[in-house]
DNA sequence: CTTTTGTGTAGTGTTGACAGTTTGCCAACT
DNA sequence: AGTTGGCAAACTGTCAACACTACACAAAAG
């Protein structure tokens, strides 16, 4: 299997990409992911064609896997729209997430290598110190902290798991981040909680791991029903452009 | 949204689908559940588009859609093959399943309405029913498991749930099951278990329908790896055709 | 003034054709 | 005899053109 790198590098792009509709993809979902493309925005292939210098037939099927990959959700006759962004599915988004990541959080427990692990200890060190010098604001931290789960769901070495939460939930939750500037927003808290998980999994403890991978995740979204419900206005943006 | 019908009807076809590629789809993905199609074959383009009398157009976006849904793995400039099943993979989605079907069972318990509750047990009794004169062959019993588990999943409301085990491993499931003719096996006990789990959700005990689930599919897996164990070539078939 | 119907335009669905790459085979060479 | 090189066929990726559907605007009737 073709290990990949961490979600960073998602946004990927090789030199010359193997086929035009995989790069125009990839462009695409980086475009959406930052926002270029607005939720709700209907997606015109002609328009999109002239953008990116290619025919409607690699853009089509471009579209295609977007819709796979559930960032557009297309009608017959009438066109793709990128999806719209409602605050009732990022909770949802994080149930999922609850239930999938616990358990691979279990499985990491057993299948994770000594070598695996360690790495995961550098990398919570290199969380803390960037933590600490720009003191919060952190915008590595975000993509940081997508970083750390990214791993463990690569640790379980379950590849289900890994497709599903890799390349379908993932884009959606750095979409919201990107989106609602949601940064992790208790970060001090939450590099604590990382590192309870990896003492756990070093332990091999894979119900403690689990329990507390659900837990952090449980307490992220409960943060976010929080902060939504403060300004509830955030989950309805974006019903423009007809 | 659009309420589905049982698994069953997931092989759908209303008399005149709306595209050339969403019908193709759907024959196409009858076909490799069938068997009609076998594991690992190579998906040539113009053979199928002469087959099912369309161009290479649509065809291509319906393959692209069956790569959306995991049932054919593509590589550039070579071409598309069915997935080939691996014992290891389907034990892999009974571990997800184990981990989604439970918070899906724990959500279903919170906000399954008690008209949806009484229909699943009248589900139960016709299965009951099958299960006693058919003694046991039951084939409808095989997709009347899934038509189970399927409401359980629509039952919890969420979205996300419903979109990744309803389109995407239940699918895989039921290819497995008809490629390894895997009849449920001990329909008897998973009728019982079936029954508890009902229970559970109409008191509104969502950790116990959780707890139930979990062990109900976790017990399914144990009994899927003694027989893969006992005869282990069932997951190394289909490297046939080139 | 409101409602309905007809027409026009934009856009998607579909088709066919062309170019580049891969693969399988055959022949020549070691 | 085994291996390597090149050649040809098939197939995938890409492009441009056509047909049909859906939506919008306008005009006419109630």
């Amino acid at each position: 299997m073709n290990e990949l790198t961490p979600v960073t590098a998602l946004a990927q792009s090789e030199p010359e990409s193997r086929t035009l509709a995989d790069r125009v993809c990839g462009e695409i979902v980086t475009a959406i992911i930052k926002g270029d493309i607005p939720p709700g925005h209907k997606i015109s292939e002609p328009e999109l064609a002239r953008t990116y210098g290619i025919s409607r037939g690699p853009l089509r099927e471009a579209i295609r896997r977007l819709e796979g990959l559930r960032l557009v959700i297309r009608i017959p006759h009438v066109g793709a729209r990128v999806v719209s962004l409602s605050s009732q599915e990022l909770i949802e988004i994080y149930h999922v997430r609850e239930a999938m990541e616990g358990m691979a959080c279990r499985l990491a427990a057993e299948n994770m290598t000594d070598d695996e692990i360690q790495s995961l200890r550098e990398l919570l060190d290199e969380h803390e110190h960037s933590l600490e010098e720009t003191e919060g604001r952190a915008y590595f931290q975000k993509e940081g902290d997508l970083d750390f789960h990214y791993r463990i769901v690569q640790g379980s070495k379950n590849n289900k798991l890994k497709e599903i939460l890799g390349v379908e939930l993932y884009h959606l939750v750095r979409m919201y981040r990107y989106q609602f500037s949601l940064s992790s927003s208790r970060p001090v808290r939450a590099l604590a909680e990382h590192r309870h998980i990896v003492d756990a999994i070093q332990q091999r403890d894979g119900e403690l791991a689990e329990m507390l991978m659900r837990r952090h995740i449980s307490a992220a979204r409960k943060n976010i029903e929080q902060k939504l419900k403060a300004k509830p206005e955030i989950g309805q943006v974006a019903n423009q452009q007809r």
